[in-house]
DNA sequence: TTGTACGCGTTATCAT
DNA sequence: ATGATAACGCGTACAA
């Protein structure tokens, strides 16, 4: 393994300066930076990162702990950051706690041991843990924490919001909302939307909290449907939830768009190619990845005390068919 | 922050002996090797893991160098990766190459240079480089490369054949292929399976190569039911693709497992909800990532050189609706 | 069984 | 502008 002392008996100089020329450091006379550069070439010299991150006392890794990789959610603002980490010279490290605390605290144990140079969090629930981290950079996405970080969050009660108001104006009646357990933040605040979008009005409110599984949202339509007043449309806290609705809508011969009303949150692969093509409230992932990516490259070029920052992104609302009231 | 001579000074011993206490190396006395845990955890003591990087020349990392991040393929593997390497004192960097050649070569490069203490690669191509990861112990899945490394890999070929058979089973009698690029292997091996079962039948074979995308598989199925021998039913070899004829498909009023018989590669999360289920050949994608990391595990431990392994797993066929024909 | 002392390959400080 | 050298924190060969 070829080290810094042979490129610098190799070119005549010291190591310091082998260092500095490598570096790009100004402060070498070019001509001499020049023999520095060919000699490295010339012996295939790649420096060693681990003794590069023992003398810094830290690593050109993030660590981006996302709660479930198979949402295509998390997906896209995996790739958000991991595009952004990369323009910066970091790595991402994808760490997927799975909703479970004691793997998310694993995680971000083992991020602190490693002295990685920045996390991204997608908190389990506002009040987990970081101290392990002791003061790496941290940016929390998606739901926030009970202290201050730098966090981006989107406007989800408004969309629900939006939402519930477009099926209205469709003409839908009775629209009811499936969504997320009541532990999640994301969850409650779509619930809040909805019901916001209902004041004012004589619908009588129809909620159902269930874990964010496709099987649950079939579980939850068949007990609304079944139920005292049968909702007519249904606005969904999530595209796995939206799935399971779908499948006890056909099971029950009840095709969204022309029999029920139908709009759910995030913008999933097979939405638009469904029959009928589904409505979405589409949240910005890849760029909620971009700018926490972002927050924290400054917060990592900044190492003085800032003050928190919150960015806010907006949702899209996007009507294809199964929102729409024929007649 | 505290460190090993912290430690050491604490416990009233050298430094040598709380590397080895805390290594549990059994050449230290029992109540010696209390004393000094006492110590470390009354002094709230974490061994910096860069230094130990440095002494011993590699990481506890993994690199999961993956084609699609996105593809849920893909992300199921790395769950059974990350499941695997988690339980063996490894934490795992995903790598998202998009497809794309520099960016694969770029994240071998720092998985090199990085030292990291393993690699698993979905490759792009047979001929990748993986040269700079100089020696790092490496698996191969999902295709495998031009050179003798331990690869797992699934029976593509003979579930294809097994999808397209069952077609003809059901009753359908011309059916088409809509596969990936003639430069995945992965594609070519369905489409043989799929000409393979053809073999000895009257039927005249129609293959669409296309990118993995769902805008071309509605492509292709198009230009095949607008042909002068359209097909009856759909060997399709991605769930990607698959979304986009079942798109085709309903524009057209076809429905799935009544007029047209259809079948894809890859049990995708939405396949059984959607109206009508669609029937797949599934991979075992979270049992490559296990097998895998099971064989990084050992190509780890054992550094003398081995025979390369090449491990096949077997595809299922999952009979839902789409594949049905009535009457 | 325990301790001393060196080395891992860089970067940064301090002279020059 | 350049060079010698001291850290960074840990593991381990060697000596005791």
């Amino acid at each position: 393994m070829v080290k810094i002392s042979d490129v610098a008996r190799e070119a005549g100089v010291s190591v310091a300066t082998v260092s500095r020329a490598l570096n790009n450091l100004d402060t070498v006379r070019p001509d001499l930076a020049a023999q520095v550069h060919q000699a490295a070439s010339r012996l295939g010299y790649r420096p060693n990162s681990l003794a590069r991150n023992l003398r810094k006392q830290s690593t050109q890794v993030w660590a981006l702990v996302i709660s479930d990789i198979e949402n295509p959610f998390f997906t896209a603002v995996a790739r958000g950051v991991e595009d952004t980490a990369q323009q910066n010279g970091y790595s991402v490290m994808l760490c997927n706690s799975d909703e479970d605390p004691e793997k998310e605290a694993r995680y971000l144990s083992v991020a602190g041991q490693d002295r990685v140079a920045g996390v991204i969090l997608s908190p389990h629930s506002a009040s987990t843990d970081v101290s392990s981290l002791n003061h790496i950079p941290l940016v929390v996405i998606d739901r926030a924490l009970n202290a201050p970080f730098d966090v981006v969050l989107v406007h989800s009660r408004l969309g629900a919001e939006q939402a519930t108001r477009h099926l209205l104006e469709q003409g839908w009646q009775r629209p009811a909302c499936i969504t997320g357990p009541e532990d999640a933040e994301t969850a409650v605040e779509r619930r809040e939307g909805y019901l916001q979008a209902l004041r004012g009005t004589e619908i009588e409110a129809q909620v159902k909290h269930q874990p964010f599984r496709s099987p649950d949202g079939a579980v939850a339509t068949a007990a609304l449907l079944d139920g005292d007043n049968p909702p007519d449309s249904f606005f969904v806290g999530n595209a796995s939830l939206a799935l399971g609705v779908l499948a006890e809508l056909s099971r029950r011969g009840l095709k969204p768009g022309t029999d029920v009303g139908l709009i759910s949150f995030d913008d999933a692969p097979w939405a638009p190619f469904i029959d009928p093509p589904i409505s979405v409230v589409a949240q910005p992932a890849y760029d909620i990845g971009v700018q926490a990516a972002q927050l924290l490259v400054e917060r990592i070029a900044n190492t003085g005390p800032r003050a928190p920052r919150e960015v806010n992104l907006a949702t899209t609302l996007i009507f294809r068919e199964s929102s729409r009231k024929l007649g």
